[in-house]
DNA sequence: TGTACATCAGTGAACGCGCGTTCACTGATGTAC
DNA sequence: TGTACATCAGTGAACGCGCGTTCACTGATGTAC
């Protein structure tokens, strides 16, 4: 981390790399407090090892960072839920698409939790409100991809239909995922 | 709001009084902000009109005013639970059930999202993992009216097998419910 | 009934802390001539 | 090839702010004698 300090002190193009340090440093602050109200300028900054203000080259806010994290995540869970596309049957397929999932919640269930915790209600409220009304958010990739493995089973096109289905699965998916993560004494883990 | 300073000045048996204003001002803050770390002890002595220091002779800490909220909450999701028993078959009174449950998170779906956000990891993590593993927890009783509810529909005593059916049903309805407040947006909500 | 005293509920001033943000700066890297 | 200069990336000091927490206090209410 250290050694960090000394990389960090100028080299032209690399304007991108404690850019990436920066969002991966506020990633570890959520895992590790899963309070995305933990992720401070400040606590980032000692985190990577560089001075408070050499954050502003690379985010205007606070809040520019929460959400390359969000993004980030969200990009994530849609290549998990592209892997598991492999081999079987289109059933097969559905459930491995399921099963990826719950295993992104369960993982890391700090950041599952806060993707879907809508941010600090306070400043800019989040990506999603801004956005056209129905069609674009953080998360609409992976939606698709559940669109997709529901399609690939029933046969048919991607329409209404298709898209309804997928928002139950995602529905029940999302009710387990989140429930898991919220009450676990519930769901008998112990942590 | 001022005359409260002056009714707050004393009066022997009054402590449970202001004690009860703390918390309604703290509940307030969290659905105003929809920020559970919004809630802070100068914050709400400011909005109920007292001196910070007074807010120690009720409680030890900001997390204990949290907490008081919460149990609230999840106080008033028992009640609406309750309500909703009365006339109709038995489908009829476990539809009227999950409707008023979908209806509670969607009256405050800011302070929904908080019941099931899990707190601030921070300090002391909340009551849930306190408690025995799976017995006692927030919502506990809530879920038991769904138990209920249920064992009242299929005509069985409550057992392991409605509380299995009951558990399923609080996946979906949670699942709609959270999804619903996470991302009005795709739920063509357009706030 | 009257007086002295204990207690209870809330106050105001003060502290130290971490935060976001600003500012003028430094020194390495690339570019023009 | 050498030199002067622009720019880029990060720095250190400083600010004002809201926060949690402490302390000795005040004044009303109840209690003992």
């Amino acid at each position: 981390m250290n050694a960090c300090k000394v990389t960090h002190i100028a080299s032209r193009g690399e304007g991108e790399r404690l850019r990436n340090d920066i969002v991966r440093a506020a990633a570890d602050v959520l895992e590790e407090t899963g309070n995305e109200d933990a992720i401070t300028l400040r606590g980032v900054a000692r985190k990577v090892g560089i001075a408070a203000p050499s954050i502003y080259r690379h985010f205007k806010d606070v809040d520019e960072i929460v959400l390359a994290v969000m993004a980030n995540a969200f990009a994530e869970l849609d290549v998990a839920l592209e892997a598991p596309a492999g081999a079987g049957t289109s059933v097969d397929r559905l459930r491995a698409v399921c099963e990826a999932y719950l295993d992104f919640a369960r993982n890391r269930p700090h950041r599952y939790r806060v993707m879907f915790g809508r941010h600090r209600g306070t400043k800019r409220t989040p990506v999603i409100t801004d956005l056209p009304p129905a069609d674009e958010f953080l998360g609409a990739a992976a939606f698709t991809k559940l669109v997709a493995a529901v399609a690939a089973h029933t046969g048919e096109e991607p329409g209404p239909k298709t898209s309804a289905d997928a928002t139950t699965l995602w529905v029940a998916l999302h009710g387990y995922a989140s429930l898991q993560a919220a009450v676990p004494a519930f769901f008998g883990l112990s942590r």
